[in-house]
DNA sequence: TAGTGGTCTAGACCACATA
DNA sequence: ATGTGGTCTAGACCACTAC
């Protein structure tokens, strides 16, 4: 950041060296509210201080910190309700639950898919592998929490997943912990461990289960699955979460709006 | 719309009945936008006329037509260039070339993408079966275009699709014309037939081919592939392709970004 | 009634592109 | 030098929410 906030007499370093080094003051009021909520300043599905309030703490004008707010929103960092205000957001709340859950009934049924039926059948702390350790942007050898569940829509087991946690963040967890929390997962890690998942990335290929697969999946190990690798991240762009999950699609099907 | 702009004295409907009716002036601003994008008052690729010409023409400050063209933007319909103006999005802009194809080399290897090796197998004028018909908003027996080629990427088969489009628009459509045209075959239905498309949805699911798909991709017919259904929509929501492809993920995998 | 975000305007200056 | 979009401000009014 180098231009500076405006009351202040402050002058911008001399030689802006290499990088860019710019940015709109909009942006860099972004990047302060961003470390508040990372910091935890204001918790998950708490009220955030009005825009007039921080325009007054940042010496800005409303419209500044509007727009930082605005890209914060685009972002689903925050969410905001007329008349109320600007809320840090949270997958508790029920417009956005399962916003990483992009498996679909055929039937537009309506949402049958809060209702998955879990099954923990694994939940263990375990040395990382190489390549989960890469993916986590861990070392190898380092704790992790591995979970493995099968979710079952009306009865009909059609996902299972393979979790891999950070040790360190995640210290404690237990089958007991995952099983008893009603609603998403994630928002369990925001009530539990202080971790919110802001965004994720998929890798999406067509396998064929190995024998314990399919058996737990209670399928023939030549039915084709949806293999889907997810990294989901939390602030800062740090990875907080591996899953792997082989989703049955007779009945059910993977959505993507492309825009 | 029932608000109206700003120097006339016109007073809000009475009582503003059922529906909404409302929406504010920046909406309706980018709802005048979408007419005359949809309309072909500028096309594809072209400079659309300044912030302060629109300003002028619609007589709101220009503010107001910022935030209508910042919408539009976000929905890729638009695109804005510092200095140079706002231009109408196309699939033939390098940037946005080949947004729809989420299929991307595991190897983060250099776009060999566009470098798609394309053999057309059929290209014909069909009745329309009623659950494409249904797809594509037609009536059961309305004439489509029918296309089915194989992309493939260095050398191996890796995609094959079947494509559908309403007879009426693609009236002509030929094989040589497909293989022909360079890049993205989204940018020729712009080019010749004045079809853009401004979002998909895709449903993909896990399957396995029957011997005739096999064959065209060379794999066996106990190869897992992932088929994807995919509606291409045109302005205002009316679908205008169908696409049903079968995707080889053994090198290559489906990516999705979640936010 | 008071406070919040949402809309709209107007004017100033900046950064970028082109001639 | 000119014109474009990008940023920033300031002030007004509206719509929604809660007390």
């Amino acid at each position: 950041m180098s231009s500076s906030l405006p009351p202040s007499t402050e002058t911008p370093a001399a030689a802006p060296a290499p990088g860019p080094a710019f940015s709109p003051l909009y942006q860099q009021i972004k990047g302060l509210i961003l470390q508040s909520l990372e910091a935890g300043e204001w918790r998950p599905g708490e009220l955030i201080p009005s825009e007039m309030e921080l325009a007054a703490r940042f010496r800005v004008s409303q419209g500044t910190v509007r727009k930082a707010i605005d890209e914060l929103a685009a972002e689903n960092l925050v969410m905001r309700r007329q008349g109320k205000g600007t809320f840090v957001a949270t997958h508790s709340a029920q417009q956005v639950q399962y916003r990483f859950l992009k498996l679909h009934p055929d039937t537009g049924d309506v949402q049958e898919e809060g209702r998955a039926q879990r099954r923990i059948i694994d939940c263990k702390r375990v040395r990382a592998p190489a390549e989960i350790a890469r993916l986590l942007s861990l070392r190898s050898g380092d704790a992790v929490m591995q979970v493995r569940r099968v979710l079952a829509f009306v009865g009909t087991p059609t996902i299972l997943e393979d979790i891999w946690l950070p040790g360190q963040a995640f210290k404690g967890l237990t089958a007991e912990q995952i099983s008893a929390y009603q609603g998403p997962t994630y928002a369990m890690f925001e009530v539990e461990y202080g971790v919110r998942m802001v965004r994720a990335e998929e890798k999406i290929r067509a396998v064929l289960p190995d024998a314990e697969q399919a058996e737990l999946l209670q399928v023939s190990t030549s039915t084709p699955l949806l293999s889907v690798e997810r990294v989901a991240y939390t602030y800062n762009d740090v990875p907080m979460e591996l899953r792997r999950g082989l989703y049955l699609t007779d009945t059910h099907h993977y959505r993507n709006a492309l825009n």
